[in-house]
DNA sequence: TAATAACACGAACGGTCGTGCTATTATCAA
DNA sequence: TTGATAATAGCACGACCGTTCGTGTTATTA
């Protein structure tokens, strides 16, 4: 009975508080700058430790506040890490997704492999590519932050279908490539370049890789250049 | 000064473990069974919740033992972990890499990845790939686990690389290609259905990488059907 | 049969986890 | 300047972490 209670109240102030941020953000400019500081910092923490290796004891005294200071941003530990994710969401966006969508078909398809590439080279998580690390982290654990990953994903694989499809129909791609399978191997591959640069600590996995997706999306294209 | 001590104490007490493991493991019948027990349904939950996240009372709770007589099999939790990995490697091993070894060059290239993919599909961790999940998260983590990932991820590159470059020496594969990017992208894409398949719950992303890797194949051995 | 070693157990340790209450401080409108 | 309110700190909680210890139980050996 205590124990529903509690949860209710629980429920009651997390909303109450979620509440106070959706309604009136632009009154509590400190609050607000205070939380963008600590996202910033857990985003780098999660990106080398993982998002259930992020610590709220680790976090704060990283940042030099007390525990439940930096607590009461969010309503639990859960709400913590969705807004990670969201805020490396935010970055990889800006990085990645946005300056390509300046471009339409073939181009926007070229420009994201290689802000992609960029992104992972450039290291603009110090732990490697956020996606990669959390999409395998929260695999097998149920919850909204592994349901917030399974929609980025979705959305990150359908901008290369998308694009892909686009040249397609602009003739740019020849008619007969699949190009779910294309913006599928793409992905793989930069997940393979994350992977190999983290784990052998080797950059040239970047170049080798830039070279795979050049090549495979040429053979979409159909312009060979008899290079293999 | 009684830390010291202590500490000294307990190396050699490990020490001692180890060697008698090392010595005479014929006469711990009992022991090396329950060892083993423990070890399997260790691989089993590591796969799903990671290496971290497997945790000593849980397993033991798992197993219905009690924690420190698990413990007692392993000096640290470090050589729990480590002990994991050799598991998880001796069943991907015998599933994946040992069967292919009846063959050469191109047959053994085809079917380390026709094995794979039937060790992806038929769910032999319960929680996907183990080595996938196992190197994103200790990628930056540094210790013995780490390295011993780092090693047998070299070397599984490396079975795939000498295969293709048996094959290619054979003249199976075209002699412009390149073996270790050939190696490199069939692992980016095997560990890219491993993803698909644990994040979107899709099973079918085996079937369209089973596709991928065989059209990346035929490209390379020059047999290209005019299939795209 | 007595002695010994292997094995498993329960209890407890110090530490850290996420979380909840309460008090204090900073901010800003009236 | 004051008073309301937002932001932060202090402190404590129960649970679980890896680990240690002393002690039984069981199997092997002398």
């Amino acid at each position: 009975m205590k124990t529903i209670q509690q949860r209710a109240k629980d429920t009651v102030r997390r909303r109450q508080r979620t509440d106070r941020v959706l309604k009136a953000p632009l009154r509590r400019p400190r609050g607000l700058k205070t939380r963008r500081t600590i996202l910033r910092k857990a985003v780098n923490l999660a990106s080398l430790e993982g998002l259930e290796g992020l610590t709220i004891g680790k976090l704060a005294s990283a940042l030099r506040i007390s525990k439940s200071g930096l607590f009461a941003h969010f309503g639990s530990k859960e709400d913590l890490q969705c807004a990670v994710v969201d805020t490396a969401r935010d970055i990889f966006v800006e990085k990645v997704v946005r300056p390509a969508f300046e471009f339409h078909g073939l181009k926007r398809l070229r420009a994201l492999c290689e802000n992609w590439l960029l992104y992972g080279e450039e290291k603009v998580f110090p732990g490697g590519c956020f996606f990669s690390a959390a999409s395998l982290e929260f695999d097998d654990r149920p919850g909204r932050v592994r349901d917030q990953i399974v929609e980025l994903m979705k959305k990150w694989l359908g901008n290369l279908e998308h694009a892909a499809r686009d040249a397609q129909l602009a003739g740019e791609i020849k008619r007969e490539v699949d190009v779910r399978q294309l913006a599928f191997e793409i992905h793989a591959l930069a997940m393979g370049a994350n992977w190999s640069s983290r784990l052998f600590r080797d950059q040239g996995a970047f170049r080798l890789v830039r070279g795979a997706i050049l090549q495979r999306v040429d053979q979409a294209t159909g312009s060979v250049q008899s290079r293999e």
